[in-house]
DNA sequence: AGATTGACTGCAT
DNA sequence: CATGCAGCCAATC
């Protein structure tokens, strides 16, 4: 059988499994921008990781709300909602919005791999 | 093969 | 803080 890579009906994973696979390495309560997935993952932009999170299938395992850009701020996806939702389910992981909705990367922002708090 | 878009980033104004 | 511009690379048309 041809091995086609077929990753939930569309895009081939390589590139965005190891996107996803640094996803799931952000700990709970934490969270990661764009560039510092980018930049784990290497050979990689933020552009790229942006899109493969878009890509991310529903209950796939990956915590895609976890990761925001750099500026602290949830970015409006396509589609106009799910930016509070993201919002929600950070908060219910003990992340804390300020009055702008932004987060305190240097509070929450994640560390890297295996680097806990 | 070329043009367009996109959950980005960083710097300049 | 808002807006604009350049760089970046893959997916889509």
């Amino acid at each position: 059988m041809g091995d086609r890579e077929n990753v939930s009906g569309s895009a081939r994973g390589r590139l965005y499994e190891r996107i996803y696979d640094v996803a799931r390495g952000i700990p709970k309560g934490r969270v990661a921008t764009y560039g510092q997935i980018a930049a784990i993952v290497g050979k990689c932009t933020p552009r790229q990781v942006g899109y493969a999170m878009a890509a991310v299938p529903f209950g796939s395992g990956v915590p895609w709300q976890r990761v925001i850009n750099a500026r602290g701020t949830v970015s409006e996806r396509a589609g106009g909602d799910g930016r509070e939702v993201q919002r929600a389910l950070l908060e219910a992981e003990g992340v804390r919005f300020d009055d702008l909705g932004r987060v305190d990367l240097s509070v929450f922002g994640w560390r890297g791999p295996g680097l806990k708090r």
